[in-house]
DNA sequence: TTGTAGGCGTTATCAA
DNA sequence: TTGATAACGCCTACAA
């Protein structure tokens, strides 16, 4: 069971093992009938080349690392798919990190990150801290982060890939003002805090816009069921606002079947937009509105950037943040009204 | 910006680059005063062993693959979450592949997987055919399959984490016909397809017990929409058959929206019954009955499993294949009678 | 066009 | 308890 080598390729095919070694990097100098007998060789005996070795030789192993939190993988499936799909067409292997609450901290990722010698590496937002991010900084590791603005410091081996949800907030808002809607209420989502926040600075600056103040920020605990609970306590004495914002779907099926089961009806009554789309939305009755975010798109570009980031030159000037456009889908539990554009 | 290397911390620290091997190994023949200040000087220049020169040298990577389907990924982020955990406490690194239709198939995930020499890989069932898994069996590495049981020939150096979705299907089969109940359909999961031939194995064989023949079989495509028009479709020129048994929550979705539209209702007018559970389901209303499938637990053995695999000794006995037990979760979508047990 | 030899960063064996 | 030194499997000048 002994792996088979670059040596026994050579000896077997009877050359060196230079000559084996450039022939399985399509090496051009290598002398066509020479090509083929070592492929034959190759072919026969199985060889398959070991990445290990290559990478120590080379000081590169082709491969990055991606690292989310286990709470999001659940929502990032299809950005994950993204990214692995560029990743293989790019011949990058993925070396897979979670981070969890009570077994695999930030700190134990970025210790095996560097130890492992990835090439480039792709991080979730809301996901680190500053000091993490400081000494993932000391090494340079190229890296993008992926899902909101990076409000962090800029450094030339960081990219961001994302959606500008302070601006997706505060263009919803305004839309609400011109249909005469200021009731507005956003529930928190404390899986995704930094987006929440950009959300909030969002819609609070289009009321100050309007010399108001937005009071609307329903904070909770991040379950469906602490969300359904919630809600149907805050309609035993609140009426429901006209416009309500929900990050995921479960905040806004929450609010939905709460609301439905005290009389309200949708969107009559109240409104409800979620931030991010999903399958589910539709197939609620009435079916949710949301917001359309390309994430399978988001994915591939993040791993695109890192890919040319890992291949630049210093010197090269190449675009590293890069922002997602995320278009309203309008679906029955908002009242659609005639837009307000000027020009055809 | 070199890295470090043990070389440097030797020199730094005035000793062999082979008392800093033993130092970071914890080997105990180091005399303590000399495991101090190599400790001192690894922890001031930041040295961080080479996880790939470590490989190397010990022809052991201590990474493990986890391959699965793009598909499937958005269904099985608990049980990766199980995996990531386990890994991440036995210091397995892990090497992430997915296939996907256009972009990356079996072949080329298994070429990559033999390449970058992990030592053990974890499948998932409904995800490889016999040629592929022909390949991965000459080259003996460790691995389980996880989800459903696997029907291959049993190497010593495959296991197999899964539900019996044969007899899982057999007992419901079984209890519906003890309730009266044989006017039975099951929706065909086109993503999970090993799985629903065991499921209509043992529904089949339970008709056939009672001298019946199973024709309730209903095949379509696979997304939401199409399974919510084909069964919209299926209700013009037939009634619902009394139980209808989903494998998935957009199927179990799809039904229960169009038989409302319909004007049946539920579970009065038929009993719906999905296999995986989710968390959507108890968000409908109905709420959807299901099975309890401890995902996370399932992913969480499969990785502990292959791990102990990969520490076994030839002759050492271990259990490789391990049934995870479902259990029914009984929600609104489902008539419950009284339990026909006879022991207290 | 091909081969030789040194290097990539560790671990392990054997002496000292 | 420590230190040389030979692997581990590959790549790449440099020489031939």
């Amino acid at each position: 069971m002994k792996r088979i080598t670059i040596y026994d390729v050579a000896k077997e095919a009877d050359v060196s093992l230079a000559t084996v070694s450039r022939v399985i990097n399509d090496s051009r100098v290598v002398r066509e009938d020479t090509r083929q007998k070592v492929k034959e060789v190759i072919e026969r005996l199985g060889y398959k080349p070991n990445a290990v070795a290559q990478g120590l030789a080379l000081s590169k192993t082709t491969t990055v690392s991606i690292v989310m939190s286990e709470k999001l993988l659940a929502y990032n499936a299809k950005i994950l798919n993204g990214m692995m799909d560029v990743a293989h067409i790019y011949n990058y292997n993925i070396m897979f990190y979670t981070t969890s609450k009570g077994i695999s901290k930030m700190q134990d990722v970025i210790e095996s990150v560097i130890k492992s010698r990835v090439d480039g590496m792709i991080l979730f937002n809301d996901n680190f801290t500053q000091e993490e991010m400081d000494v993932l900084n000391e090494y340079k590791i190229p890296m993008v982060v992926v899902g909101s603005r990076f409000e962090g410091e800029r450094h030339d081996h960081v990219g961001n890939v994302y959606v500008d949800f302070e601006k997706l907030a505060y263009d919803l808002v305004k839309d609400c003002f011109a249909k005469g809607i200021d009731d507005i209420a956003l529930m928190e989502d404390k899986l995704n805090l930094s987006m929440m926040n950009q959300m909030k600075k969002g819609i609070s600056r289009a009321f100050e816009e309007e010399g108001k103040t937005f009071d609307g920020y329903l904070s909770y605990n991040d379950t469906y069921r602490t969300s359904y609970e919630f809600y149907s306590d805050y309609l035993k004495d609140h009426k429901p606002n006209r416009l309500n914002i929900a990050f995921r779907d479960s905040q806004a099926i929450a609010i939905l079947n709460a609301a439905r089961e005290h009389g309200y009806s949708i969107p009559e009554d109240l409104q409800i937009i979620t931030v991010l789309d999903d399958k589910y939305l539709p197939m609620m009755r009435p079916t949710i509105s949301a917001y359309n975010i390309p994430e399978y798109d988001m994915g591939a570009i993040a791993m695109r950037v890192l890919t040319k980031m890992l291949v630049a030159q210093d010197g090269d000037k190449l675009e590293k943040n890069i922002e997602i456009q995320a278009e309203p889908i309008e679906r029955g539990s908002t009242i659609h009204y005639e837009v307000k554009e000027e020009a055809a």
